[in-house]
RNA sequence: GGAUGGGUACCCAAGUGGCCAAAGGGGCCUGGCUGUAAACCAGGUGGCUCUGCCUUCGGGGGUUCGAAUCCCUCCCCAUCCA
């Protein structure tokens, strides 16, 4: 194991805060094996780049030889964290959620070391606590610490609702803490709040109190929101490699110095003397290459040269089947209907107005009319606006 | 339990009997410019058998030639009072 410094510094890179650093000075000093906790949200399991800043905080606990402990909080999505603003989140079923957990620790592992992963699920012991047991848990909080937290105060100062559930949201989640044993948890900033009632609930049950480390949020692809998936300004870790690289290819350049600080081990002073174009480039081929490969970012660097730039045809184009039964008497196929059947639109109204606006290509020849008909061979490509493609193969 | 104000398209929001598939803004899509960036300009943004037709303004029912708009009823949300 490294020096306490070294570690220290380590773990320190890429948060946002650490509270108290001090403890976790002396937590390292102790030479004790560390658990590291990171609670994780079992309905949405698609991971993107957000959450990669705090699975790669995680990996960093691992690589020092500490403990990682995924809590899968499966008892608390049924009470929905309110630090989500609409948290009417759908009812999931526990089914639902371990398929989710599949998924979820298969993307996770891109980054985590399974074998140094302990996975548990939050229901083993919430499940547990009689009324009896919450009602002991609640007295050790008070009403107006919980008034503390941004969000709630602003929510009460205007008057807004609060039911007593949300309150109860940090306490499960401190409850974790507590259930497992935590010295440090990990979380987005957005977790502040409820990573802190964790270290106090744990100090009232007599265990030694959490560090709390927490990560910066990444802004989305669109540049202004919190990276998220239902916002779709997101960019997933297992995505392929040229939608990866692409999506990074579209990011705002106002982005890209925290891409490249916190997603990145590149330095940011080098990168900075590139062209704007190159930077992103850079960027783009070193996520690639993180979640994938050298040689897949080099491919999907290429893709995107012979695309986008060249104007070229794209290398591996979906294929979509036409059956000889669409076509009429002469080979021919309306254009609104070849859209239609390809799903490269959402329906035929909307394939009339791409059509109309000059935003679909057959071969590179713009279809001029919605009532045009075109002669199919397979092979060709069929374009709408910039980035959809399709391949037609008949059959 | 009472009073009041609300529930309109992806979001915010106007509309209070026909001119409403529903103003305006945001978002998103498309075209132009470009570096698949930003900014900017232009257009689009329910569906279809598309110069017309069908479905939509919390749910259901009603009045009317005609309703998002009026009436009844139910559901939901918020604020205040108890």
């Amino acid at each position: 194991m490294k020096d306490v410094k070294a570690q220290f510094e380590r773990l320190k890179r890429r948060a946002a805060d650490i509270v108290p650093e001090q403890d976790l000075l002396e937590k390292l000093k102790s030479g004790k094996i560390l658990r590291a906790k990171l609670g994780v949200d079992p309905t949405s399991p698609d991971l993107h780049l957000g959450h990669s800043l705090v699975l790669r905080k995680l990996r960093d606990f691992q690589e020092l030889g500490h403990q990682a402990v995924l809590i899968v909080g499966d008892f608390t999505a049924r009470i929905g964290d309110p630090s989500d603003r609409d948290s009417t989140r759908p009812v999931v079923t526990q089914e639902a959620i371990e398929k989710n957990m599949k998924t979820y620790t298969d993307q996770a592992f891109l980054i985590l070391d399974p074998i140094k992963t302990e996975i548990r699920y939050n229901s083993e012991w919430l499940d547990k606590l009689r009324f009896q047991d919450v009602l002991e848990l609640a007295a050790r909080y008070t009403v107006a610490r919980m008034l503390e937290r941004d969000d709630f105060e602003k929510r009460f100062e205007g008057g807004q609702p609060i039911t007593i559930k949300e309150f109860l949201y940090p306490l499960a989640q401190a409850y974790d803490s507590v259930a497992i044993k935590a010295d440090v948890e990990l979380g987005g900033t957005d977790q502040r709040f409820n990573l802190l009632v964790g270290r106090e609930i744990q100090e009232r049950f007599g265990l030694s109190p959490q560090v709390t480390l927490t990560s910066p949020l990444l802004i989305g692809t669109d540049g202004t929101k919190k990276m998220s998936k239902s916002l779709g300004n997101s960019i997933g870790i297992a995505e392929a490699p040229n939608t990866m690289f692409g999506k990074v290819m579209s990011i705002p350049d106002s982005l890209l110095e925290q891409y490249v600080i916190l997603l990145t081990d590149l330095s940011w002073p080098e990168v900075q003397k590139l062209h704007p174009m190159e930077q992103k480039k850079r960027l783009a081929r070193e996520i690639v290459q993180i979640y994938h490969d050298a040689d897949a970012a080099d491919a999907a660097l290429e893709e995107f040269a012979r695309v986008f730039s060249r104007k070229e045809r794209p290398n591996d184009v979906t294929q979509v089947v036409i059956s000889k039964s669409e076509l009429n008497a002469h080979n021919k196929i309306g254009i609104v209907q070849l859209l239609t059947v390809t799903k490269l639109v959402s329906s035929k109204s909307d394939a009339r107005r791409l059509v109309e606006q000059g935003a679909v290509e057959l071969d590179g020849q713009r279809i001029g009319s919605v009532d045009d008909e075109a002669e199919l061979r397979s092979g060709m490509l069929l374009r709408v606006g910039k980035k959809r493609f399709a391949e037609i193969k008949i059959e």
